[in-house]
DNA sequence: GAAATGAATTATGAATACAAAACAGAAAAA
DNA sequence: TTTTTCTGTTTTGTATTCATAATTCATTTC
């Protein structure tokens, strides 16, 4: 039996709009012009304008009544509190998952991660992301909760555009590669609380790099 | 400087629909109607529909696509994840917390304990359920993270029904209280680890008083 | 020259109109 | 009787229209 995807025309709106803010073709601050995206798009306003709502309740675009919308500013604030929440969320998807996980998963994971690694000996920045957003994908299905993957995974649209400009120093990226180490081995030991642990300082690692890409949208004069 | 509080017909339609919800006006599982909706509310589909999309990202309801909105059903496993979740969201919140709570707080939080307590000891569950949440909302606001908030008082929605409808058994509400009483003892001793596992545990608790209330929507035959 | 005022323009919020899909019920076939 | 097909109705998805609030920019005033 085929699934029969239904695609809305907001939903596919929304989509487009998520990734055209994470590619920089939409900036922090600036106001979303709906008729130009409706154009762009080919659809009219109502389809778009329930995107932007949706979109809002992300935290990718704030609404301000009879002003449109704007995208969304990542201050290093709202970047340091995001990193917190999503470690606590994480932290759980490595506890739960220690639980749960079969032992199909984790050979799944160690192999992902071997390719992570491949990535990492050559410097390949991109694939190395890649897997390294699978296994974190791994674990949080492996956590058997849809409603942390599911807020997780809003929280982690907010902050995609961070990645897409992070530079990795050689240090961080050692530390990264000994964190993911450090997790197979939990996972291989079931061991779920020091997994949470991992993944928490994992997270406030990532912080730091994040808030030093140059995507933080602090001290700008903001004309609101 | 008044601050005037620009309304909009969606987020006040958005309310509406939220409280019906948690009211019971609107049954888990059945289709809003969006024209009887419409004429209730006095307002067109336009904003009605923008409303059902906040909703529907909030979790409070599904879209089927061609075939409405209905109202989400709570299931046992729903609970379990949205209590797993949240028990991970609110220790953080104790963390952070003690971490930057001030004199003030505490003491606040410690009068509205005192107030809970005279409700406790009176059996008036609604006053007492009143004065729980807010000290829970004030350990939130104690933790300067707005995001923990926001992404909290998400999944809070969607489960508030269960509130509602929750009868508890003496056994329990003892344990509650005993709870509450140890998080007044972290506070006071900035004891932000000792407060986030009481938090845990503390939600843990209320799931299986929750799982109990008669509101989930198990077993109960999908017409879908 | 800078700030304030006001009319013209533009964009947003909401209502209405139209097209297409789902639903319901009657009639026909097995 | 049960199943299927067809048709009319209802409901949803999208486009269009209209009213109102915000913005722009030229003009006036200090």
């Amino acid at each position: 039996m085929i699934k029969i995807q239904q695609s809305t025309l907001y939903g596919e709106a929304a989509a487009r709009i998520r990734d055209m803010i994470n590619e920089g073709q939409l900036l922090p601050g600036t106001r979303i012009p709906e008729k130009k995206l409706c154009e762009q798009f080919g659809i009219s306003r109502t389809p778009l304008r329930e995107a932007l709502k949706v979109l809002a309740s992300e935290g990718m675009v704030e609404l301000l009544p009879n002003r449109g919308a704007r995208v969304v500013r990542l201050t290093r604030q709202m970047l340091e509190e995001t990193y917190s929440v999503m470690g606590a969320l994480e932290g759980l998807s490595g506890e739960l998952a220690c639980r749960y996980i079969s032992e199909a998963e984790v050979a799944d994971i160690q192999a992902l991660h071997y390719q992570m690694m491949a990535h990492y000996k050559r410097r390949e920045i991109r694939p190395y992301f890649e897997f390294n957003q699978r296994i974190h994908d791994a674990i949080m299905l492996a956590s058997r909760n849809e409603v942390l993957r599911e807020t997780h995974a809003s929280l982690n649209y907010r902050i995609q555009r961070v990645r897409y400009a992070t530079n990795m120093t050689d240090e961080y990226w050692k530390q990264a590669v000994a964190d993911h180490e450090a997790m197979i081995d939990c996972l291989l030991d079931r061991d779920g609380e020091r997994l949470g642990t991992i993944l928490r300082e994992h997270l406030r690692h990532k912080l730091v790099v994040a808030a030093a890409s140059g995507v933080i949208d602090d001290d700008r004069t903001d004309p609101c």
